[in-house]
DNA sequence: GTCTTTGTCACCTAAGTGGAAACC
DNA sequence: ACGGTTTCCACTTAGGTGACAAAG
């Protein structure tokens, strides 16, 4: 009895097979498993911003429905929560981000290195979430990496199905998921059409990829389909896909933060040349703060977090990476290391890697957009909250800056610079069907493929046509796959998703029963773009998010005038704060199904986004829901989602920077540190919507409140339209 | 379309935590949520026996219910099933258990080196079953290594509470269990009292345990409390726990097979001294095999099988081991490595490391015992049937031998030497609970404890006595928690196992909310013995699964008369073939529930059981089924499940050694290659069961069917007990 | 003093990383 | 020749293994 030694490390993952099949089959009938449309706001506490155990569960459930904006949803249970998502190691990415992200793919398989992880707050503690990730297309270009930057080189190639990674603790309870940050390692991109494992994500090399967060709130997998996603961009972690690192100072960074590249730090150890010695001062950046988390993080992930020092303060602020970025203004590049010998001279803050991705599809030379994002030469970052850690509270307080211009192309949202406004679509799963799980993948352990019933040979995966013609969703098999799903302990085992009905398309591949490890529904986006409509399903190919993105970047950009506020995004918490329920969606909204699936930018579109913002890349949060037929908002709502932004974010800066409700200050840098001790707390959320429907891309939202209380610092700028008439709502 | 490219390696693992924790309630209310006792058999399939798939649905369902020769239970679903479980590398083991297996556990944690891995089939494809593993004492004995051989040392020190390890991929359907092998890799062994990692089980230095496999369909942990165990014991799988090695043979043949010791083989790099030369002929023995099947293990292994050559058979025909074992005389010691240079002289036969285990716990020296069960000095092996591979047709056909005699020490069951005769024995998990769940571990990923309510610290472990007084199960608090279990989107996130009802007795530890990464429940066998039993609840302190195994080892050792023949156990295949239903478990079959969570032999029935016959080890397969109230089995069920016996040898033999139905030759060693192609195909059972409920110590069990017509050569006998009058069945 | 346990160590597997050259 | 891809390599982390010496 005193005993109680074990401790047991539960993988509370619930994945029967069964249920990921079900959960990938396309329910084109949204009324299926749906509660009647327009259910109303169930109570949703306002306050779980700061800690998800300080909320406050009837008090302001109320409001916090409101303040949603919109039908609570939820059908299934009485559950409150208002996820808050914030990004790990946001700091890290932002300086991948400012040169350009790439992520090398392999045929085998390449893990991200910044990894992909995200802290989670204000889950309802009981109830059960699944989490799922995915990386669709950003755009529709090609891209290649000349004079030291990346330009667009054509149109995109064709997209192969993106897979719907699903955590591997999934289901679990909320208490659970935000125990700990919640991290994606066993995901590998990959430039293999003929993946075998799973795990992988296949992308088309020197192409631009966007992650995406998926939260859903299910007990089950087999729910999956019919459960409403809750999807959050963090734009900083966007990348080139590429089979060699084509800019050095991104291969610099990696080797100074990726502890497993230790070998190519110049140690004096004989390392090879090229990019010689940035590292020594910042030794033990990324390193440092995952050790702090150690064992804390989830996916499977044995090897994620390096061994080595374990007191750093994990945030943005005590790593040097951070403070150079921030600080370090002797090195010419923007806030990249400091490595003081560039190699390709671009060192220079102008036309430097620092403008990484500010072409868009048009094929116009990047540096135009560049330059538009790229304002101020060398280490820039003049703007010192430029680099601010996500977490430091700093970051939140400096964009106190005015709301900013909302011009199409640069005065996106200026949903506070680094305060990260997050886009939250909601979006109800019975929709994602079409555009939202292209596949699902279910992470196994060590990437062992435990199940397979193919016998761990050939990868069911669907491909769009397959699942659906044109149009021809609940003709494909669908509703075949539907009916299998509705038996409550259906089993997916042998359930063959594609093949019994589509036809031998590839779908079952080798393998005798078929099995869903991944399924692959439509591709939107992704494949949207590139691939004819699926019928008329999917008018728009472009997504909200990338508009959103566009909008906020250049708002960000404008209000900030930072030069190196060229990233589009730069968010690191998001929470959802509106919900949409495109509940017409497949006809009427099939933004949303697009934005789910691909958030691409279609060629104009991405001009009107413009290059970006560096500084505040607000976090899209989206938050997609069906069951309700209309997408009228409330304004009422939308008033207390303002009053509940605000509170949110005094909550926020008070738990970063013992700032409570003062946003406006400009926290000094000593904050940083403070902000993210072990877990990079410092969690803020802002919300971003459109309040004019009517002006924007997306799918109809909740009209701007008439008064809005937010506080100057935190601007409320909508993310989702450039040309929204309440592109400000602070 | 044509893609399909993705072959997600989903993990299927269902573990909610809150399942798990519901899992571990200790439920006290057999007919909570069971079906009506006596439900009525439910159609199986006969003949699942060599394929998976090729059974025959409908057809001999009946037959086969009857031949199951009980009530089907399985109240749930009607899912036909018959699950077979091989064990592999059965070879491996082999030649471990003959020397006397020895498990280092260490302060962190130590793997299990012949790594425990089992091969199912027989499952229904649909259903979802729920796999679990734990160790439990062998006997109350301490033992110590002297003179070159185990011996008993006095009674054994007080058990920890053992530790039911669920795998991590539970629940699945029979589909993905029967896809490749199940191993239980993140299962470790220590000494730490005060474990705080997960996936450990406490044992104690020199006491031997063996290791137990379950099965239970099941499709949520949450149900694991009423539902039906199946469970199997792998003789040769027994092992003394140790934290430094004391046989050398043990060292080198770990050493030879295991690759993350290759660093101690002489391979000429100025390895250690101490043993020498074994090695060189046989290295890389286990390995290769580990390699045909690599990336077909489940239990989030990573590491499970080293990496290297992978076409090398992985039968132990192919590997250098088994053949040595079974042609190689050239050493003296068993058919350990042909290493030349054994040190301590243990290379003669006689005396030697071969006669690990034949004490029992009488305190008189294990001489006596291993005299009887190694009979044969040198390699012996001289019968080469004895190192038969696991999966080779050949050695059930050997045993065709006589059905042995039943003394009750010595003339045990002899199942054929090597055709592992399965001793079944299904019980409901409600009666688990008291002696079942001793504490059910769920494996994390890479153990790391993803969701730790706790916050990733204390272990929530319950003492038998936290959760339940003597025999104060009900009183205890279990209503509570089978209450909260009652609740079907019940979350066991926050929900404190042991803390709440139980007291603080330090259940629940530090953290937060508490959570039941294992719950203990009451630890039958293992603290039984050396606890004051529970109440009334465990009059039989011995379990069944030591009996049957010193009768099956004491009637295969007098069959063979192999000198070899000394260990009780060494079946590698086991197929549910008889069910108890002892539905009054709790006190009328309390035996049962012991031999589930103890498989404890008393001092006597150690002696009784005598040391043991290491050719014919039958697995013992126990099916624990509750809800049916009377025992009485049907004499015709037994038949048919002696018919079935038979056609299910024919068919392994058949796929085995393209020798079906000819159990009678004695394939040439030439067929064990081609037994275990790449998963070691060779599967192969016996039913064992005591046709004489009264004469048996095991629980009530049905009689001996009339006219047997199973071939002589796959004897059938009642592992159950040695003095049933029915011992032999064929 | 004997037996057992503990900690450290070298050595190994397994797998992540970018470089460099080969490849196409 | 050029640009992108592939392969192999050395190096790293993470962790499994038994030997060995030092404790207990």
């Amino acid at each position: 009895m005193a005993y109680h030694p074990f401790h047991h490390a539960h993988r509370p993952t619930d994945f029967p097979m069964s249920a990921f099949l079900a959960a990938a089959q396309p329910s084109f009938f949204p009324a299926l498993s749906l509660p009647p449309p327009g259910l109303g706001s169930k109570p949703l506490p306002p306050e779980l911003s700061a800690e998800a155990g300080a909320l406050h569960p009837a008090l302001s459930h109320h409001q916090a429905a409101h303040l949603r904006g919109l039908k609570s949803l939820e059908p299934d249970e009485e559950v409150d929560d208002d996820p808050k998502v914030t990004l790990e190691a946001k700091d890290l990415w932002d300086q991948f981000h400012k040169l350009g992200t790439e992520m090398v793919i392999t045929k085998s398989g390449r893990r991200m290195f910044p990894p992909f992880k995200v802290r989670i707050n204000g889950l309802d503690k009981k109830a059960k979430y699944i989490l799922l990730m995915d990386i669709v297309a950003a755009d529709d270009c090609r891209y290649k990496f000349h004079n030291s930057r990346w330009m667009v080189a054509g149109k995109a190639d064709p997209e192969m199905p993106k897979r719907m990674y699903i955590h591997p603790d999934s289901p679990a309870t909320g208490e659970q998921w935000m125990a700990k940050p919640v991290a994606f390692h066993k995901l590998k991109l990959t430039n293999n059409i003929s993946d075998k494992h799973g795990f992988q994500t296949i992308l088309n090399s020197m192409h631009k990829y966007q992650p995406r967060f998926h939260i859903v709130r299910a007990n089950d997998i087999l729910k999956l389909p019919y459960s409403t996603f809750r999807t959050y961009v963090f734009p900083e972690t966007e990348f080139v896909a590429v089979t060699a690192y084509q800019n050095d100072k991104i291969t610099q960074l990696k080797i100074d933060n990726n502890p497993f590249a230790k070998g190519f730090r110049d140690t004096g150890n004989g390392r090879r040349e090229k990019r010689k010695q940035l590292t020594m001062p910042s030794l033990r950046l990324y390193e440092d703060q995952c050790k702090d988390r150690e064992g804390a993080d989830s996916d499977a992930s044995s090897s994620e977090t390096p061994a080595g020092a374990t007191h750093s303060p994990l945030g943005p602020g005590a790593s040097p990476l951070h403070f150079r970025a921030r600080d370090d203004k002797t090195c010419s590049d923007s806030d990249h290391d400091l490595d003081p010998h560039d190699l390709d001279g671009s060192t220079s803050p102008g036309p430097e890697p620092e403008s990484p991705f500010s072409a868009r599809c048009e094929d116009r030379p990047p540096t135009s957009s560049s330059s538009l994002s790229t304002p101020t030469p060398s280490l820039s970052t003049s703007d010192s909250k430029k680099i601010h850690p996500a977490f430091s509270a700093r970051s939140l307080d400096k964009d106190k800056s005015k709301p900013s211009d909302h011009s199409d192309t640069s005065g996106g949202i200026s949903a506070s610079k680094e305060s990260f406004s997050p886009l939250m679509v909601q979006t109800e799963s019975a929709h994602f069907s079409p555009g939202h799980l292209q596949s699902l993948a279910l992470s196994g352990l060590h990437g062992q493929p435990f199940f397979n019933p193919l016998s761990a040979g050939s990868p069911l995966l669907f491909h769009p046509s397959q699942l659906m013609g044109p149009g021809a969703f609940s003709a494909m098999g669908m509703s075949h796959l539907l009916a299998s799903v509705s038996g409550a302990g259906l089993d997916a085992g042998s359930l063959s998703i594609g093949s019994p009905s589509t036809g031998g398309a590839g779908a079952g591949g080798a393998g005798g029963g078929a099995f869903p490890f991944h399924l692959q529904q439509h591709m939107l986006a992704s494949q949207g773009l590139h691939m004819p409509p699926f019928g008329g399903l999917f008018p728009y190919p472009y997504t909200y998010m990338a508009a959103a993105a566009a909008a906020a970047s250049a708002s960000a950009s404008s209000s900030t005038g930072s030069p190196l506020s060229r990233h589009p995004f730069l968010s690191s918490t998001t929470r959802p704060r509106l919900r949409f329920n495109p509940y017409q969606l497949p006809v009427s909204l099939p933004q949303t199904s697009s934005l789910l699936s691909g958030a691409l930018l279609s060629t104009s579109e991405c001009s009107k986004a413009g290059s970006s913002s560096r500084e505040a890349s607000p976090v899209l949060e989206l938050n997609h829901k069906l069951g309700h037929s209309g997408v009228s908002p409330k304004s009422s709502s939308l008033k207390d989602s303002v009053n509940e932004l605000q509170s949110i974010q005094r909550l926020v800066s008070g738990l970063e920077g013992q700032r409570g409700g003062s946003p406006t200050a400009d926290s000094p840098k000593g904050d940083r540190t403070q902000d993210r001790g072990e877990g990079g707390e410092g969690v803020r959320q802002q919300t971003v919507f459109c309040p004019d429907p009517g002006a924007c891309r997306l799918p109809p939202h909740p009209p701007p409140p008439p008064s809005l209380e937010t506080p100057p610092s935190s601007p409320l700028l909508c993310s989702l339209c450039d040309g929204c008439v309440n592109k400000e709502l602070r």
